[in-house]
RNA sequence: ACCCCGGUAGCUCAGUCGGAUAGAGCAGCGGACUUCUAAUCCGCAGGUCGCGCGUUCGAAUCGCGCCCGGGGUACCA
């Protein structure tokens, strides 16, 4: 089933083609979109002014030439020329009621399977071993999920992957941390925090001692080498961590389909750095292997520490080279912070110098900071991640106690997990990725507004109105009655909902998941208006019917939504 | 010094790759619950889109210059 948009974007195109047939009209835009606003119509189209310079014409000439040519279409009411060249679009109502009742039968609300075929790798999360998660993660974490989710269900095949900071040089340290400081009952409360306080305390030791640094450096140099001691012991430290993370996840609803660390690529690494030196692409420089990138204005980029070590430069190409032989990918996209803006510009172009013709794809979000200092995670102001989800269900339950107050406790506990849970992640996903979040718990834990609570409690009602309807009329199916679009809060719901596929396909594309968060508040928006001042189960025969379909479209574009962006829709709230 | 982002209502943010009279939410003020869940709805008020010049039918959006903030800039990831 095609949308509404792509439907007259067809006939829009037909019809400008039909009116300038000697012309070469591929390139342009001659589609339409929603309009800005409400009084001009449905859809609008703009091509004609864009037109006007190529075909020289005045732009007006150029759209009453396009309507003239359009074929007859009984989906719309009325074409309008308006302003400088503008194609205003009503629909009709009788068609666009025809168009939901097909709708309601369609599983996928008319979003086309546009990556059918395709596959995309998804390197999304990623924490580093030894170190819990807090704030910062969340992000990558949520955001990423959200387009693994619209991808799938676009129809892509997805491997998401969680590429864990297992191999690093912060190993030598930690080593040697363990075991000069360790608790052992720090280590069985909480096995990831006295990790990192071992960390902390022997980086810190080493800032000052410059054996233990050569010693570090020593432990490091055994480990990759093979020590089976040492081997042992970041084997430990890689499986307490992801245990700690995976309750997390657990948490989040995230899952991944692979969860490879750093180290599962690390027998490649010299390999990598031959093949550069054979293609000429990297040199020796200072003592490093180097890939120097003057030409593209990017500095150059080491592939091989002096020291023989190799960094995350090398083990991201041999990433990439590793899933593009096991799994062809048409895309590989990485959700990461800012920061590495740089880092992937120069990966992404000694890849492309390797021959890698795989599309790589950099999606970056703005750091998260907190109100008064700028963003210290030394200075211990770090919020973690277990202690937000936790205050986030805790605020929710005291919520749900008050106002519904006869359900029984565990249900009360269920929803606020769904709702503080909820919260946490659409305040990430419905901001702008790229902006800079400053953290505050009143934002992250809004209740209200432009909320995942919003959305969640729309659901509910919906959901409460079905049951009441199936109670009070057993006899009646609402299938079986036709919908009617005649109160002017049915037809601005019905167009709402119709537009359901453009905010999936444009969240998916443009790797913005706060567009389909913004197209599902203004679908609530509307339903809530429409519950609150159109009567349903109380209208007569008929009428009751095609309302409570309409309700019943709108639960099952909101939930599809909402479950997009990985939130949970209960059926009380 | 250079590179990449951002600057929109008191606050937090949208703005569909150049479209029509710049939109939401909080906060503020005023209304609506014997009714399908008031975690809601209806209304009011709130703007030099950082500043300047330019490009054209048309600029918050594109170009140049400046101001402010954040991030990055060869052996960390």
């Amino acid at each position: 089933m095609k949308s509404i948009e792509i439907q007259l974007s067809e006939w829009m195109n037909r019809a400008f083609r039909a009116a300038f047939p000697e012309v070469d009209l591929s390139g342009f835009p001659l589609g339409v979109t929603a309009t800005t606003e409400e009084a001009f119509g449905d859809y609008q189209c703009n091509a004609a002014m864009g037109l006007a310079r190529v075909l020289k014409k005045k732009p007006r000439d150029i759209a009453e030439a396009a309507i003239q040519a359009a074929a007859p279409n009984p989906a719309i009411k009325k074409v309008d020329l308006a302003g400088p060249g503008f194609i205003n679009i009503t629909l009709d109502e009788q068609a666009l009621a025809r168009y939901l009742e097909a709708l309601q039968a369609d599983q996928r609300l008319a979003v086309p399977r546009t990556g059918e075929g395709r596959t995309v790798v998804m390197d999304y999360s990623s924490p580093n071993v030894a170190k819990p998660m807090h704030i910062g993660h969340i992000r990558s974490t949520v955001i990423g999920n959200a387009l693994d989710r619209l991808y799938r269900f676009l129809g892509y095949r997805v491997i998401a992957d969680n590429h864990l900071g297992d191999w690093g040089t912060q190993f030598g340290l930690l080593i040697l941390g363990y075991r000069h400081f360790l608790d052992p009952e720090a280590m069985k409360r909480n096995a990831v925090e006295e990790l990192e306080r071992l960390y902390v305390e022997s980086y810190e030791r080493a800032q000052a001692d410059e054996a233990w640094r050569d010693q570090a450096r020593a432990e490091l140099v055994k480990l990759q080498k093979g020590d089976p001691e040492n081997e042992a012991l970041w084997k430990q430290f890689g499986e307490l961590s992801l245990a700690e993370f995976e309750k997390i996840y657990a948490r989040l609803g995230v899952s991944f389909d692979l969860v490879r660390g750093e180290s599962f690529y690390r027998d490649r690494l010299a390999g990598i750095v031959e093949e550069l030196n054979q293609k000429g692409l990297a040199v020796e420089s200072e003592g490093a292997q180097v890939v120097f990138l003057d030409d593209l204005k990017l500095p150059p980029c080491i592939v091989q520490k002096k020291d023989g070590g190799y960094n995350y430069a090398t083990t991201d190409l041999a990433t990439i080279r590793s899933r593009i032989m096991e799994f062809a990918p048409d895309k590989i996209v990485y959700v990461t912070d800012e920061r590495q803006q740089l880092h992937f510009r120069q990966l992404f172009a000694i890849a492309e110098r390797m021959g890698c013709s795989t599309e790589l794809v950099h999606v970056w979000f703005g750091l998260m900071r907190l109100p008064g200092a700028t963003f210290s995670t030394r200075q211990g102001n770090v919020i973690r991640l277990e202690k937000l989800l936790d205050e986030a269900e805790t605020r929710a339950l005291s919520i749900v106690r008050e106002s519904s107050p006869s359900m029984s406790p565990e249900q009360q506990r269920e929803i606020a997990r769904a709702v503080g849970i909820g919260a946490v992640k659409y305040a990430d996903l419905s901001q702008h990725p790229q902006s800079v979040v400053t953290f505050t718990w009143e934002k992250a834990l809004a209740l209200d507004g432009n909320s995942a609570p919003y959305l969640q409690y729309a659901c509910a009602r919906i959901a409460s109105v079905r049951d009441k309807y199936g109670e009070r009329f057993p006899d009646r199916n609402p299938i079986d009655s036709p919908i009617r679009l005649e109160h002017p809060m049915e037809r601005k719901l019905a167009v709402r909902i119709v537009r359901f596929p453009e905010a999936v396909e444009r969240a998916a594309h443009q790797f913005k998941p706060n567009v389909l968060a913004d197209y599902l508040y203004d679908l609530a928006q509307a339903y809530s208006s429409f519950y609150q001042n159109v009567p349903f189960l109380k209208a007569e025969d008929e009428v009751r019917e095609s309302r409570v379909r309409l309700c019943m479209l709108t639960e099952a574009t909101l939930r599809k939504g909402l479950n997009l962006l990985g939130i949970e829709t209960p059926d009380r709230i």
